[in-house]
DNA sequence: AACTTTCAACTACCACGGTCGTACTAATGG
DNA sequence: CCATTAGTACGACCGTGGTAGTTGAAAGTT
């Protein structure tokens, strides 16, 4: 209950590829991630029964394969685990996380540029709003 | 070395208390952790064991007590934890993760207008150097 | 000197992410 | 019908965060 949508860098490696293909076989999970890591089938298969425990991915059955998909979004998990890391270090205050990124990690000018348009709009809205 | 500042809960809980402190023998950081997390003492100097051996605390002697002080600063702990994040779940994207914190996760109306001047504090340097 | 308290050291567990090897089973090719 | 293969199930093992009990020595108390 309540439980973690917290994965583990293998763990988003899978869900990426599942999130793009909407759902694949442990075969084809394994096969898409051949090339960044090189991985034993099994431990493919591994990791889907591990986070199908964990309620992140589900599966149906098609003759012999499991065929998974994920049960969550990547919304989900992003929000989830950048609220964990932002409440761990900057004591849930989020504008001290923003602040801290675009004083201590790079930010380009066009970027820049598109951060104060969504400030803005973000400004805006919460000016029409109540 | 490619040394890795990632700590978990308790580690930053026991950092923040070092980093408050400048310096704290094991009995100190358990005292001041007694509130918010109730731990056994040894659980707190089985940490900092670990600490020391991960090279984010070191000790002196001070009579038969280990006075501890942090060997890395908050915003490296920082630096490190959120670029982790940040290349996990935003493929290294900084202006991803912004956007995601402005339009995902709360932040009120005073710190909207601080983050945009903010914006436009960087704007301002990138314009003026190179 | 004997007793008690204070510490660090050591050992032990659990959970979980990650990584596989082996065992078993169902489909398939001859 | 049998041998090979595809594919899951299961168990093993490591590292690390977290949590704590036990032990042994030294310091403080009576």
């Amino acid at each position: 209950m309540g439980k973690t949508y917290t994965l583990g860098d293998l763990q988003l490696a899978i869900m990426r590829v599942l999130w793009r293909r909407g759902e694949a076989a442990a075969a084809q999970v394994h096969d898409a991630l051949r090339e960044e890591r090189g991985l034993a089938p099994t431990t493919i298969a591994t990791m889907l029964t591990k986070m199908e425990k964990k309620g992140v991915v589900a599966h149906r059955t098609e003759g012999r394969k499991f065929i998974y998909r994920p049960t969550v979004s990547e919304g989900d998990v992003r929000r989830t685990m950048v609220g964990e890391l932002k409440e761990r270090l900057f004591a849930g205050d989020t504008a001290a996380l923003v602040s801290h990124l675009l004083s201590e990690h790079d930010v380009d000018r066009e970027e820049l540029n598109q951060l104060r348009a969504m400030i803005e709009a973000s400004e805006a809205k919460k000016g029409a709003e109540k």
